[in-house]
DNA sequence: AATATAACGCAACAGTGTTGCATTAACAAA
DNA sequence: TTTGTTAATGCAACACTGTTGCGTTATATT
């Protein structure tokens, strides 16, 4: 992938992630930006976007999409390996910087792995 | 809930659980019970089994949901913490029999998680 | 300024799962 | 066994996230 072109769609939506210290799904950004782009332009920009290193995405709750921003990930790279919380108060959803410890699994090659921790957040259980 | 009557569907998708040792999607059984049971009856006795804690469900890959047998459940009490593998050369998921040990996250009260592991089954990597 | 083509908007579609409602079947009571 | 209650079913239409095809527009290069 690159050669990516700096438009409008792509500037907006890199600014989203750059102001935001969380993880944002595309239905968010798709009912936030409904009038300024088109879904498809946005869906296209975020895959764009992960095949360029510079976002991640996994499923959250109810499968849907999230991304967040790349930390020294390339194109060819990606290591998005760390969990992730989802509040079930507020639904904020955010990437965890510890590392898992994968359990050992006879008989099975593990490639990759997803994780996703759900429960309240600080603001939500005070 | 509870108060399940024993009717061919139920029966039916009961003896798919019970003679298999790995989860199935809904999609996969709808897909085989087609010619036999509408799509709609198949998700509502997969809800209603799980509701009553006879099957437990997960989101797989591409957020597919997925049933399987669960281990001494009650309609009150689900204890499906259990991780899953998947796969990704044939497809295959089960449920994992190991304990994953949370990493600790300051600040946040974590009440549920779900790990999918993913790589290649013992038939599949030889 | 002219050109190449990546990115866009739009509409239609794909796939999984849900809902409303009329009909059927399970089960208990008579 | 017959009857009555209502849970369960089938069907069609829908909801929702995400994708595809294609003609048009905008970016970047020459
Ligand atoms: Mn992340
Ligand atoms: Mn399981
Ligand atoms: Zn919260
Ligand atoms: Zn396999």
């Amino acid at each position: 992938m690159g050669v990516i072109r700096k438009t409008k769609a792509v500037e907006v939506l890199l600014n989203e992630f750059n102001n935001s210290s969380t993880a944002i799904s595309a239905k968010k950004l798709i009912a936030e930006l409904d009038s300024t782009f088109n879904k498809t332009t946005i869906y296209r920009v975020l895959d764009k976007l992960e095949d360029d290193g510079i976002l991640h995405s996994f499923l959250g709750k109810e499968g849907l999409k999230w991304y967040a921003k790349c930390n020294g990930c390339t194109a060819s790279e990606h290591a998005d390996l760390h969990p992730h919380f989802q509040c079930l108060s507020c639904g904020k959803v955010e990437c965890l910087t510890v590392s898992v410890t994968l359990p050992k699994i006879p008989n099975k090659k593990i490639e990759t792995s997803q994780l996703l921790l759900q429960g309240k957040c600080e603001a939500c259980f005070v």
